[in-house]
DNA sequence: TCAACAATGATTGTTAACAATCAGTCGGGA
DNA sequence: TCCCGACTGATTGTTAACAATCATTGTTGA
């Protein structure tokens, strides 16, 4: 558990050619491994595992732990050290109040831009999404399922809506994780890619209703009554591997 | 210019009583002088000067400017140090892109769950903006027809979305500074309390419109061919008066 | 057996010094 | 006069050591 990584050391003896491991390297690597469940809600993270994990100074992982607890995803608490988020059932109702916005009015407001390549960028997540279904890849669809989201902002065009976005899905994972039924899947089977015909064939109004339907869908398999206390192993599941 | 200001000073020799000076408290002031056109775009930002201006080490200064960068009101060249943005007419375009989808949406929603001591709020900030106006107080006007947004956004009663706003009017704040024509006024004058009437009155599509109007209008009073330098003083300005 | 408590190790928070880079000045030569 | 380069002070980036706090273990006593 506490066994330095190989790939973290690696990470230290080669420079891993002219990539520089700055704050967003490690935030970008903390929102994957929360967004693939890989780090549960709560988990601890050390500052110096962090730094053997990355290869990088202590000042480094503060820093990035620093942005990330201004994004929700991580607490810090004084003297006690950063740990995932986990969101209350008021912060949860938050994100998805703020999701079913944001989402809905950029599903609509998509219809009338995107271009063709975007499209075939959502066409080609949705085949993804659905091999991984299929062959019960079930952390790939994980993320994938997040993913279909933030693809979406980013097909708006709009890198402070992607922001947004991918901040919102990311909290959305960790909800997720603490009270999401197991027995309820992710995102139900065909709503991604009814979200993008209506988008293919230039509904805005059912592009906006079938989001606000869909983020609603995943609001309901939420049961708050039921926390789950979970544990986390952490080098291992940042390690680059 | 590089004299210490007393107020800086102040702050280093007597403790503020229970106040403890963290990020946030840094992060809040530099917020406050953008949107009141106190730090013009690309003031250098000196962390010596803040840290004196605030009575702080280097690493609370740096912490904060970090969380400002990554709102976009700050940018950190590399061994430069840290300037008050100036956003490009790209982001300026993004910038206003988002905040008619997210405030329009806003408008449209808080008419259904607003409470009367929000209107309340709100009123109270209308009859403000006003006597501002009235009396020719510039500064104070330019705050608080930024702030109307925010406590628009602030009476969703979600506090991701109040961030998202702030964040977003406070990046206008520089984009006005840097584009916007001398001789228009940053909010015409009864646009704020229409919107207020409308939302009143129970009518969301007529608030959502009169915001979506309002924004554009802001946005059609920025000259992209004409950006203006312009010099900060910096720890007067920030000073604790 | 259990609870309170002290001691120790681990972890975080902070400060200070050092290294590296930048910006502005001065001087020399064409 | 103008341009180029070395030099110096100022500023930033980084590291390491120190201080403070917390968590855990083991002990004592009822």
């Amino acid at each position: 558990m506490s066994v330095p990584v190989s790939s973290g050391s690696d990470a230290r003896t080669r420079p891993l050619g002219p990539k520089r491991v700055d704050e967003s390297f490690i935030v970008e690597r903390i929102y994957n491994a929360v967004m693939e469940h890989r780090l549960a809600p709560a988990t601890k993270l050390n500052e110096l595992k962090l730094c053997d994990t990355f290869g990088v100074g202590r000042m480094r992982v503060r820093r990035a732990l620093l942005l990330l607890s201004n994004q929700g995803i991580v607490d810090l608490e004084t003297n006690r050290g950063a740990f995932v988020a986990s969101p209350s059932p008021a912060e949860a109702n938050e994100v998805f109040e703020a999701r079913t916005l944001l989402e809905s009015a950029i599903a609509h407001c998509v219809v009338a831009d995107i271009g063709s390549e975007n499209l075939d960028m959502l066409r080609q997540h949705i085949s993804l999404e659905s091999a991984a279904r299929d062959n019960n890849r079930g952390v790939d669809l994980i993320r994938l399922s997040g993913e279909f989201h933030v693809k979406l902002a980013r097909a708006s065009g709009n890198t402070i809506l992607w922001r947004f976005v991918r901040e919102l899905v990311t909290r959305s994972s960790l909800i997720v994780g603490l009270f999401g039924e197991s027995n309820h899947m992710v995102c139900p089977k065909n709503e991604h890619s009814n979200i993008l015909a209506a988008i293919e064939s230039g509904k805005p109004e059912e592009a906006e209703a079938l989001m606000i339907e869909h983020l609603n869908r995943i609001r309901e398999g939420l049961n708050f009554s039921a926390p789950k206390p979970q544990e986390g192993d952490l080098a291992e599941i940042l390690g680059l591997k």
